[in-house]
DNA sequence: GAAAAAATACACCAAAAGGTGTAATTTTAA
DNA sequence: TTAAAATTACACCTTTTGGTGTATTTTTTC
């Protein structure tokens, strides 16, 4: 018999990782090492038995998943990491790879595909479910041509602090510049966004994260 | 032996479920009917092997959880609804139970509340997670007494349409009202919950789901 | 069936946002 | 070391929001 791949799980709600333990437990070819609440707890139990493999669900608080994933990726060089996620946020992928993920996996994706996941990265492969490699694949060629890609750092500055309730003039005496530049960066981030307004702005910005970018 | 209870899960994401199958299969008193991933498939899928307990959760998409449970307990008055959670969205708690759940659970509990739960409401009994409890209690004699039970039903009609980007003109013109009854609407709303723009509003708006109030 | 709450609609007016275009300066990258 | 991109700033003008108040009608609730 192969040897047992060594697994940690890591998601903020406790029934999923007691239903994954279940679910993984029925296998024999996996024994789970270790589990967490929270990337804090991720990084401060890690090394009390080292897995092959780690399950983390990139939604947690205390530390995001991009951050918990540059610290261990730095750390322990040979983790291999799955992240987990639930929403189709295809736009972080290539993110979360950069920053050393092996896999990236929906949690509306069924029981095969997360075995079959464990398997491909404990020998070393990429996976990715099914429903996100097509972004995947065209970012390859195109890195990140998303249109968010469009805007500036000032414009993106901007946009958070709109999305933070902020007027114009707010922000103007905030970054020390004119009312009227403000107001040029907000249009001309929403003429390259294509949106309309200061609601589908917020949106958009809450969607899409830009408040960690 | 004691009869097994009868449970059908409901949740969009298919791991959760596969994971939670596999926790409850290591009990011998609960047989699983059936599944689904979305409200609309809980609705076609029930009457197939009718459970004694449905786990819901209710964030799911197409039919959220309080016009799912207000349609199942109007059909199946005998089933006990476990409505699952992510968040701990207190002042959805009553809502839900007067809408016909007996229980209420947070994903971050573990299994042995789950299990608790489970065999509490199928005797007929209210469970309430440990953390919501202290709500439930002084929602007792305050009800819901949080701000957004300040708005009206047009208000939060409303509310929701500005979150879709559209302006009062526009949203004049499909409620087949006066912009100016709209822009009395929207202020009003805005002095109840103390905004001061649109920015505040979507933002408030996402954060406390009124889209599926 | 009276009182209260909600929904409708307006006046009047101020502030903020949004559309289009020009232009000088600064930073970045080829 | 230039060409390109970004940042800053303004003009001019329209639309949308937002603040405060009044008032009539409709719906709910006690």
């Amino acid at each position: 018999m192969k040897k047992k791949i060594k697994l940690f799980i890591a998601d903020d709600h406790q029934m999923f990782i007691d239903g994954i333990k279940s679910l993984l437990n029925e296998t024999d070819w996996i024994e789970i090492v270790g589990e967490a609440n929270n990337g804090r707890e991720v990084i401060e139990k890690m090394h009390i038995r080292m897995p092959d493999v780690l399950l983390l669900d990139i939604g947690m608080p205390e530390l995001n998943g991009i951050e918990t994933t540059f610290l261990l990726t730095e750390n322990y060089p040979s983790i291999k990491i799955i992240a987990l996620t639930m929403y189709d946020d295809h736009h972080r992928v290539s993110k979360m790879l950069k920053a050393g993920v092996k896999g990236y996996l929906l949690k509306n994706t069924s029981k095969n595909e997360l075995l079959e996941a464990i398997e491909a990265v404990n020998k070393d492969e990429t996976y990715l479910s099914p429903q996100l490699e097509k972004f995947a694949l065209n970012n390859e060629k195109t890195e990140d041509q998303s249109i968010i890609s469009k805007l500036t750092k000032r414009e993106i500055e901007i946009i958070k602090l709109i999305v933070q309730s902020s007027t114009n003039k707010e922000i103007a005496d905030k970054l020390f510049l004119s009312e009227l530049t403000i107001n040029t960066h907000r249009k001309n981030a929403m003429r390259k966004l294509e949106l309309k307004n200061t609601a589908s702005l917020v949106q958009f910005a809450i969607e899409n994260n830009i408040n960690d970018l």
